[in-house]
DNA sequence: TTGAAAGCGCTAACAG
DNA sequence: CTGTTAGCGCTTTCAA
């Protein structure tokens, strides 16, 4: 005998009720018009059969299916944005909702694919999530579907958004090498064109200016942001006459390239030279010898932020976009030390 | 004026056929029965209004909701495992299914919760997939829900199942070495009860005693598979009179504390010392100088065959359970050289 | 070759 | 306080 899954009409009928008592004494909706005793009778019958909603029908009835599209451009796959599903999943979970998942291998074509098959599903809102903080435009596919980015803003500002403050995090590393007595920072960057970039740079630039110093001195790019990069820069720095006494990674992976240089160069992190940096990658940072400083970025609260400001859209459409900068902590370690 | 998205209705009117008609040109179901001409007519009308199935209603009527639930303990965070999701994603996509996700932060009373929430939004199938190679019980409320197990095996074999070949990818590695005339193989591994790190000590002992040297003298033991594991199990061995020529390392992790034990000791990698390893995780094992050859974990190839599995037992429920092996392939770089 | 109608399992309006 | 009924948007018999 093949048992086929109880629903709500096997409940009712146990309970000797309507479906309709049924489900609002399960669903606890309908106000006071339930009866204690029948409440519990229902509920009873409900778990003496294991019964579970259906939310397809649920969901056709509501036009709710407490799913949540995640659509990421790569997002699954880039260590530790992994963090940022996390973060999301976790929000989603306790309020009821899960996350429904499609990545576009940053293809924009395949975007508005993605937005569409989400939509068919009739999912209640989307996130849209970048691997790297950029400016976006939302893509017109998502027409009026409640839509939160994460790790980039809109262009227009018309949706909502959260991103890491990278100037605040950048300040605060900074903060780190000031507090030791470092005047002559100088900063490894890379030549893309990346929001993350522009800011670490400019608010560098900012804090060195303020000293007197000319940025421009103490600044080397590399065409990409890895460790080779890191490595051919911080060469450029350290061996002129006048060398920095710290230096500002623009990542961590940069920073392995600058830990390198250093050690060819016979120069001894932290004594003679200090280095911070940004990202704080949990199997760069803290695996370093020594220990790097760096500015983490805030991937688990920036998912949680983006589903509770969707869950709040959700509740109020009409509400004003919100664009929320997270601030970034500073992982401090052991690759500072006084001058 | 509110534009509510077009139905099936609106295309059938549009193209002045019935809603069955319209269905079954579009799908194209019902076999001979619509004429070229009205499947025409109804296409043209479905694109002109932009028509998208609402799968919620079509999952109520057909059963099927084209979702795959992905349950993962932590497996969104563990950084390589990003791969998996990634190969399950991709398989599931190219046949039209998307993939509901959920974290269970490794709490098997969470599973439970976890599959029963899949289960209600009445997805088509489950994937289990776990951090590490693993040997588990399938969790009773999978009920008769079809699963595919990604990275673990089920202990009595009733379901599914995909791991890597570490036996295979262990003989890859050794093998390198026994090219390069290595005999003396020490073993870097962890105390964790793992099956991974069972079947590669077990090979590796294998190896070694095919060689008529006892494995037990080249054996050193971490409590954990990190950095600090690696570094002191590499002390322990490289500082014998005896020391191997070579170290196969338990994972990557290790690997990057043996390099740094050999460096402290003056030894240089490879000249002095062959270094193998296994996982090939994209954060490591190119990076480290000299980078790092390793066997890689399959990960994109485990969760493409998981849903092409998962697929295939959809359409077969009775088809016998299978067991994969995914080859570990192994990333041949500058670590090992000649005796 | 097509249309009419039933019904998937649930919720919500309307009666009582 | 509770039951009856309609209907969410689709697919699929059944009848023509």
């Amino acid at each position: 005998m093949v048992t086929r899954p109880p629903r709500l009409a096997d409940v009712a009928k146990a309970a000797g009720v309507s479906t309709a008592t049924a489900s609002m004494a399960l669903n606890g909706t309908g106000g006071t018009r339930i009866g204690a005793d029948t409440r519990a009778r229902v509920r009873a019958a409900a778990a003496e059969l294991g019964y579970r909603p259906n939310t397809v029908a649920r969901g056709l009835r509501t036009r709710r299916t407490h799913m949540i599209g995640f659509v990421g451009d790569d997002v699954a796959t880039t260590p530790f944005a992994g963090q940022m599903i996390r973060g999301a999943h976790d929000a989603a979970r306790k309020a009821g909702f899960l996350l429904l998942m499609i990545d576009t291998t940053g293809d924009p074509s395949e975007t508005g694919e993605a937005i569409a098959a989400l939509q068919e599903r009739q999912i209640d809102g989307i996130l849209m999530a970048t691997m790297y903080h950029q400016v976006i435009d939302v893509p017109e596919e998502i027409g009026s579907t409640p839509v939160v980015l994460l790790d980039s803003r809109s262009a227009d500002g018309s949706a909502s958004s959260v991103v890491p403050d990278e100037r605040g995090g950048t300040l605060g590393v900074l903060a780190e090498l000031a507090a030791a007595g470092h005047r002559r920072i100088g900063h490894v960057t890379t030549a893309e064109d990346v929001e993350a970039r522009r800011i670490r740079l400019d608010t560098w630039r900012e804090h060195l200016t303020a000293y007197g110093l000319d940025p421009d001195e103490l600044l080397a790019e590399a065409p990409e942001a890895m460790t080779r990069g890191g490595y051919d820069t911080a060469m450029r720095l350290l061996t002129r006459l006048d060398r920095p006494t710290a230096i500002f990674c623009f990542n961590d992976r940069m920073a392995m390239g600058v830990y390198r240089a250093a050690d060819e160069l016979g120069l001894s992190i932290p004594d003679d030279l200090s280095v911070v940096s940004y990202d704080d990658q949990e199997l760069i940072a803290p695996e370093l010898a020594p220990a790097l400083t760096s500015a983490a970025l805030p991937h688990y609260a920036m998912g949680r932020w983006a589903v509770e400001e969707l869950l709040r859209r959700l509740d109020d459409p009409d509400a004003e976009p919100a664009g929320h900068l997270m601030p970034c902590p500073i992982s401090r370690r052991d690759s500072v030390a006084p001058v």
